[in-house]
DNA sequence: CGTTATTTTAAACGCTTGTTTAAACTGCTT
DNA sequence: AAGCAGTTTAAACAAGCGTTTAAAATAACG
């Protein structure tokens, strides 16, 4: 295992623990056994390694996500449901690809988008558009009706739902453990989240 | 103005704009214009601190969202607007007490839940646990046939849509302001979410 | 083998962090 | 006016931060 994968493994496992800015760099190489210094020889920066762990897994998943949104787009009248369970697949790919890695991913967006004040936001949204138009597409064709305001909205709103209980979701299967006595994995969470989610974006127009 | 109210105003506003750990003692002082040993004389630490910004609103509000929630237990058949609309005026009143107060608290309420690996979630959960059974209590009768385990996931849902939201209030309204000309207010931001939650948390029960 | 390149290493850099100290100052009571 | 509790102040503290440096170790190649 190369330094620099090292460096991933562990940067990747403790910023989602701790966030950005909660994580030392010296927490990062002292846990992937290598030099301080590595840190700043292969990647220049801290920043440039928030960048390049978030790369890593997008490279990985924004050109299924396009595959699946755009399948959606082609079957003859898809339901919210539909293009909302079209992220279950390649979510949780990325358990293959590595371990805890859907759980570790939908954590780091979170923490992108709480911590350092947005500049994940930007670089996310700049570097992977087409993921977004391709959602955006794949809700209009579900839901027509849906005006651009309103859409700008609900979306942002999922986002919000989907981020904010994947970057707390250990908690919440631990409390799923202790009041139901559930045994749960975060293929579970995304299953929940689903109905509510497509509700929400589905909701009626509000009257005021 | 007292050295107390002074540290907790800039501390609020900084908390709100950065974080918990985003925030230091010195910038909080040299706003808030008082010497930086002021913040350990009258709070003691960093972190009672935080949960004295925390605790200032919360006062507030706690006993305005159980009066509010009580009412609508007490109405013949609450639907989940009704419940969800129940927060609107305590939130708003926020603004009274304080300039931005409403967005400010609900800011702080998101960096809560993502900074400091939850230790406000448990400052919350235990300090003021009155509202949430309230809160329980009137989903119970707006939609009786939800599960308490359904119910569970949900409302952690909607905390996370809400938390989220308002936690990037400001980007959205910047947003909606450069794409569709729209001045818009915290309030609105409000009045969107809640058919949004609504639906979520009314949502038919998923079929596997 | 010898000579470049590449990578790793220990040490130090300058800076910021939260907290503590002890002296100075304030307003109040006797 | 003296004394005292409460408060404010400047200065320093130890610890941690991200980054840089230059030397040592390793790898690659003619």
């Amino acid at each position: 295992m190369s330094t620099k994968n090292k460096i991933l493994d562990a940067a990747e496992n403790l910023f989602a623990d701790k966030g950005f800015n909660g994580t030392s760099l010296r927490e990062i190489t002292s846990q992937a056994e290598v030099n301080l210094a590595a840190v700043n020889y292969h990647f220049g920066s801290k920043k440039e390694l928030i960048k390049a762990v978030m790369s890593r897994y997008m490279n990985e998943l924004s050109p299924r996500l396009e595959v699946a949104l755009t399948q959606v787009c082609a079957t003859d009248a898809p339901s919210l449901i539909d293009v909302f369970s079209a992220f279950i697949d390649p979510l949780l790919s990325l358990n293959e690809f590595k371990d805890n890695g859907t759980s570790n991913f939908l954590q780091l967006l979170g923490r992108g988008y709480t911590d350092s004040q947005g500049f994940l936001r930007w670089f996310l949204t700049t570097q992977y558009p087409g993921v977004i138009d391709n959602f955006i597409l794949a809700v209009q064709k579900a839901y027509p009706e849906l005006g651009a305001e309103e859409m700008f909205w609900r979306l942002h709103f999922t986002m919000g739902t989907v981020v904010f209980t994947m970057s707390s979701s250990d908690a919440l299967i631990d409390i799923a453990k202790s009041d139901f006595d559930r045994d749960l994995q975060i293929s579970d969470v995304i299953r929940n989240v689903i109905p509510y989610v497509a509700a929400g974006v589905g909701a009626p127009m509000p009257k005021f």
